[in-house]
DNA sequence: CAATAATAGTAAGGTTACCTGTCCATTTTG
DNA sequence: CAAAATGGACAGGTAACCTTACTATTATTG
C-alpha cells in the first residue's frame, strides 16, 4: 500500500511533538488576540505575559519573579522595565530590603489582568466543551505527565 | 478560605497554557537528548529537527519545506545550510528547474533521521504507557481541538 | 517571441527572547 | 567589621526567526 503524499504529511502533522507545538501556539495566539480585545495594549506579548502571572496583588521581588518563571534576573528585568513603559506595572522599593524592588501592578495592569484570567477561563471551557466530559480533565493529567518526562 | 502561596503557585501551573509549554519544552528536551545519544551530532537543535521532519527520501525543494514549516524561504535556506556543515544534508540542482535546489539526506542524515523516528515511537508509547488504555488517542484528540482553537 | 511577471534561492541586516559577564549597593554572616 | 552573599541594572551576545532587496531562471502574454 503507497501513501500518498498527503497521508505522510498527516502523518508528521500528528506526532505528539509537533501537535503539543501547534496546540501551544493555537492557545497562545488566542489568547492574545482575546486580551488585545478585552482592551490589552498592542505590545503586550507571551512574555510579558507570562511574567504578569507571577505578580500577585502585594507585589513580588524582581528574583522571585526569576526563580518562579525560571529566567535570570536580567531578563525578568527587561521585561519589567517594558511592562513598566506599558504602564501595566510599577517598580517600589521593598521597605524590608534595601537592595531589593517590589514589582507592582498599576491599576490598569491589575485589570488587564483581572480580564486575562477572565479570557483564560473562557478558553478552557471552551476547550472542555468540544471533549467529552471528563475530557478536559484527562487531557490536564496527560499534560502532566508529558510535562514530567 | 485563604489559600497559600503554593496552592496559588500550583494553580498557576495548572493552567492549560503553561501546562501546553512545559510539555511542548520537556517532549523536546527529551527528544533531543535521546537522538544524541543515538549519535547525532551535537549541533542539531530543535529547529533542525522541524526542517529534517519535511526532507522526503527522494529530496525536496527548498521553497517547499519553507510552505510545510511555514517559515520563509530564508529562514530556511540558513537552517539547510547549517544541516549541510553538519552533514546530513546536500543541496542538488534540481534537474527540472534551473532556479531550484533539491536538499536531499546524505547516508549520515537519513540514517539519524531513521533512529528519530525510533526515538519519537519510543517516547510516545512511553507516554502512552504512562496513560489509560484509551489515554493516548485521547490526548491526540485534544491536542488537535486546542490545535485548530 | 520579446518584454514582463513570477518564482527559487541567497545576502544582509533587523527583531525578539532570552543568556552571560560584570559591576554596584545593600544585607547577612563568621 | 571584613568577607561573602544577594538584588538589581547595564552592556553585549546568541539563536531563531523575519523583512528588504537582489540575482538567476522560468513562465506568461500581448
Amino acid at each position: 500500500m503507497t501513501r500518498s503524499s498527503e497521508q505522510i504529511e498527516a502523518a508528521r502533522q500528528d506526532s505528539l511533538g509537533r501537535l503539543l507545538l501547534n496546540a501551544h501556539r493555537a492557545h497562545m495566539s488566542v489568547f492574545l488576540e482575546k486580551i488585545r480585545q478585552q482592551g490589552a495594549d498592542d505590545r503586550i506579548n507571551a512574555s510579558l505575559t507570562n511574567i504578569m502571572t507571577h505578580i500577585p496583588a502585594e507585589g513580588i521581588r524582581l528574583a522571585d519573579i526569576a526563580k518562579a518563571s525560571n529566567m535570570t534576573r536580567q531578563s525578568v528585568s527587561q521585561f519589567v522595565s517594558e511592562l513598566e513603559t506599558i504602564g501595566y506595572v510599577k517598580r517600589i522599593p521593598d521597605p524590608s530590603d534595601g537592595r531589593a524592588t517590589l514589582v507592582r501592578f498599576s491599576h490598569k495592569g491589575w485589570d488587564i489582568m483581572q480580564r486575562a484570567l477572565q479570557v483564560k477561563h473562557e478558553i478552557e471551557s471552551e476547550v472542555a466543551k468540544k471533549l467529552t466530559p471528563d475530557g478536559y480533565a484527562q487531557l490536564i493529567i496527560a499534560l502532566k505527565i508529558v510535562g514530567s518526562l
